[in-house]
DNA sequence: ATAAAATACCCCCAAAAAGGGGTTTTTAAT
DNA sequence: ATTAAAAACCCCTTTTTGGGGGTATTTTAT
């Protein structure tokens, strides 16, 4: 029997999954939880063997609290339950030790077979998600933590005097991993380069 | 007794609104639908007198379905049903003809309450939206068409020649418009104008 | 140990954007 | 008929960005 619990703030949706699952002979549900906090207390509680996990909780940020939870109880396994499709996303979830990512309009059996999946050891994508990641026809921009850092001041509009300031740089240090950013991402100007940053959610 | 469709790809949640209408005695679900096509085809044969309408379908942007559907079938009520709070999405499925706006983390009772309210004929906004239109803190934007477009063609990456170009305008006017951007927005470059093009859904 | 990333730095110059001031002509609403 | 909003246009100047070249230290992983 495996032991299961949703993290989601969506209500709706986390009744149908119990709905979805209370038809199932191998899973059971043993919690839900709304927000990162009713998860942490349901945790010191129940030791699930999935959990069901949703990114975008109102108290806290999915991949934070995966990384979180797989530090305190490494033995349990993750899904991320979620719409995002960005590879960024994906790969930062997988990172941070998630052993599942299924997107929210994925068929119900996607989902049982996901947990069951996991479950048993392996790592689970869900049809579309597993075509992302496999495409490598989509460029997977990785950016170096200090790139990272220069791109969110850019996209928060600061200029490169102040984010030399900011970052205690030179400001041709600064130019140049601009340039840099530029030519990684492919894009011509800083207008395309915030564009894809929020979109890509690069930072 | 209220006739009522409910339109989302997130197909768990389909069965959650499902099974949350089915204990309702004055509330009958005659019909679901995945996607717009989906959904056309279901007016094509139902009459509903409430749509549960999610603005993220795969095949169609919820606000256009909406002025669609209210085009052919005036006498339907609609509700929004997602997880887009932001100002300009709200305001553009209203002025579309949507008589209710509900989260997707509202409480299942304020979901019955809404399409209870809309097919009295009155308006219905979760406590979270509602709060969102009457705070006049948030400075609500609004753009003329021609704003947007230029906006667009600026978070697209094209310089200000390119877009006196495919806009047929002058270099000057499209740098008074530029300006002015920046100014109705409080952005203080491109940068942050992209930021908030994208963040608040102006374009 | 040593190769490969990542980090930080530099110069020149042209192109684009931003800040400041404006004016005129349509179009839509009362 | 009048007015207000939207749309289109213009000049001047400074700042910021982008395109082209580079080089020198640190880390980090093999």
């Amino acid at each position: 029997m495996i032991k299961l619990c949703i993290v989601d703030d969506h209500r709706v949706l986390v009744t149908g999954l119990v709905g979805l699952f209370s038809s199932s002979n191998n899973i059971q549900i043993v919690g839900t939880a709304y927000n990162a906090k009713e998860c942490r207390l349901m945790l010191s509680q129940q030791q699930p063997d999935v959990i069901l996990l949703d990114i975008n909780l109102p108290d806290a940020s999915g991949t934070d609290l995966c990384k979180e939870i797989k530090i305190k109880y490494p033995a349990v396994k993750i899904i991320a339950l979620t719409s995002y499709s960005e590879y960024t996303v994906i790969r930062q979830m997988l990172e941070n030790g998630a052993s599942g990512y299924v997107l929210k309009n994925a068929m119900p059996d996607e989902i049982i077979l996901g947990v069951e999946t996991v479950a048993e050891g392996n790592q689970f994508l869900c049809d579309e998600v597993d075509m992302l990641m496999n495409s490598r026809s989509k460029l997977q921009i990785w950016l170096t933590p200090r790139e990272k850092e220069l791109l969110g001041n850019i996209v928060n509009g600061f200029t490169n005097n102040e984010i030399a300031d900011k970052m205690f740089l030179g400001i041709e240090t600064v130019n140049s991993y601009r340039k840099n950013l530029l030519c990684k991402l492919g894009a011509r100007n800083t207008a395309k380069l915030v564009k894809m940053a929020i979109e890509e959610k690069l930072i």
